[in-house]
Formats: C-alpha cells, structure tokens, sequence
DNA sequence: TATTATCTAAGTATGATTATTAAATAGGAA
DNA sequence: TTCCTATTTAATAATCATACTTAGATAATA
C-alpha cells in the first residue's frame, strides 16, 4: 500500500513547512522518519518505522524515533490512530452510539445520532471484511482543556 | 455520569444471559466487574475498574479484573474504544479520510467518502468542546482473519 | 564559523499488562 | 448435599512500549 509520488511530494512539502513554521531544525533523522510514514499507506507503529529508518540511517536509535513522532504528532504533522498514549479503556454500552474524543486529555463523551446511526458504508469498504458496526468519532479539545 | 437505574438493569440482565448462552459461570466477581463498567457512562479503564470494584470486594486482584475484562470483551458484552490492546499507530494522512478497522488484528485500512465528509455535527456535540474533525470507524473482521 | 539544537549510546525507570505458581474457594450439575 | 471443576487469590516476576538521564559527538542555520 504506497502512496503515489505527488502525493509523496507534496507530503514532504507540507512537511518542511510545517517544520520551519515552528522554527524547528530539519534533520536528517526526522526528514527520514517523516518520510517513513508519509510513504506508507498503512499505519505503521514505532517499531516498523524504526526499521524502516534504519535500512537508510543505520545509527538511528528507538529513542529519537519515539521523540520525533510524538514531537510530529504535536505539531500536528501526523496523526494517531484511537486515542494515542492511552490505555485501554471499556464500554458497557452497546447500543449504538458515537464518540467526542478530547485530543489531549483522552477523555471520551458518549453521543446519540439517528442520523449517523443510519449511514450507509460504501460497497468498497464492504468488500474489506464482515462489517459489525460503524462509528462516528469526533474529535477536538473538551472545554476543560481549553481553558488551561 | 451515571446511567439510569433502568438502562442499567437491562445491562445486567444482558450479561447475565450472555455469561449463560456461552456455558460461563457467574460469579461474585464477574458480576461487579461488569456492574463497575455498565454503571459509569464514562469509559473506565482496568485500574479505575479495579479501584471500583474493591470497595464492594476487598479482595479482588488486579488479575482478575484484567482477566475478567478481556473474556467479556471476546464474549462481545462490553466493547474497548480504539485499538485494543495495541500500541501507538501513526498516520502522516491528514485530509480527510475514514477507516476500517478490523477488530481482530487490529489492521487499518483508510477509505475516503464525500459523503462522511460532509456530515453535520449536532449542536449538542459542538458544545462539548472545539471541534476539529470527525471521522467513521467502520469496525470489522477482515478477510485475512475471517479465513483462520 | 559559532551557536545551539539535536543525536547517539548505554543504561535505567516506569507503567500497563500478562504470566506463573500453588493453595483456597465457590458454582452448579448430579 | 456433594463433588468436580472452573475460578480466584496472593505473591512474585516477566514483558513490552515508552520515557528519562547523562555525556559526548555532530550537524543545522544565522
């Protein structure tokens, strides 16, 4: 699953961007690691990425590939998936419902649409697997955090 | 955030037939480690459970909750949000886009929907906090896994 | 080129979760 | 009620992802 090279491209660019914005250093070892996971379309975990890096910059440690992602993560130049950095947490509630998941605390509000509850999910996703269920989640920064 | 008396009544009951239908004994424990989960509307995790449960049984282990909330999961009577038991994936994909998620390897493939795009937040969600995006989950058993 | 951020190495820490044992206990079929 | 078996406990240790520390080396930009 790899990305097309324009996309790649642009990408990189929005990339560099962002760095500079921030006034931060581009290095060698964050290019390569933001390119690890710009390249591939699937989402890849600290782990593949440090070993992805590795095959080009051999001295990379674990250590500068977790500070690079969750420094990327805060510049808001990638993504993760469910709630990052948190443990796991349970629902009793199983009828069906959506998520407003806080992005920084974590904390998750239960929600009822009808509306959403009704969305029909496109035969190419279907063709996937056995569907159980579809779930809206919305994210964004609860009030409590706002105000600090 | 508590649930009402009734709503919780009926998912006790749920899970009593639940523990039935698959020939699982009903103990003590069981019984208040999922009464601690369908009792809060928040979405405790295990230590919160833990801590819960202990005022009504001193006794129990951190174990057993663990163990307890594991089996109710694979029996479908309570559900984890985002990946569970997974660690951190990254995605350098940030316009918008919705995922299918199998529940069994954890595997995510991302898909794209004009239509999910476009969907409107109700106002009460919007006074939870600052939106910044909303995404699908489709959950689900993806072909690889529905081989085995 | 100088300044300063960043990276490496090596070792250690932490926090969540899982596993191991053996002994105690309690469900539920008969 | 009894007995068999699943389950729980307690104590301890293991594992895994992630983070921190310190020191010296290196490289990015002004």
């Amino acid at each position: 699953m790899k990305i097309s090279p324009e996309e790649l491209k642009q990408r990189m660019n929005r990339f560099k961007e962002g760095l500079k914005r921030s006034g931060i250093k581009l290095t060698h070892q964050r290019l390569e690691i933001f390119r690890e996971v710009a390249e591939s379309g699937d989402h890849p975990d600290a782990e593949t990425i440090y070993r992805g890096v590795r095959e080009r910059i051999p001295t990379v440690s674990l250590d500068t590939v977790y500070r690079t992602l969750w420094l990327l993560l805060d510049l808001g130049l990638i993504a993760t998936l469910g709630p990052s950095r948190e443990r796991s947490r349970f629902d009793a509630n199983m009828s069906p419902h959506h998520h407003f998941v806080c992005s920084r605390c974590g904390m998750t509000y239960d929600f009822c649409s009808p509306e959403f509850d009704q969305l029909n999910i496109p035969d190419s996703v279907m063709e996937l697997g056995n569907v159980e269920k579809l779930q809206v989640e919305v994210r964004g920064i609860c009030l409590q955090c706002s105000k600090k």
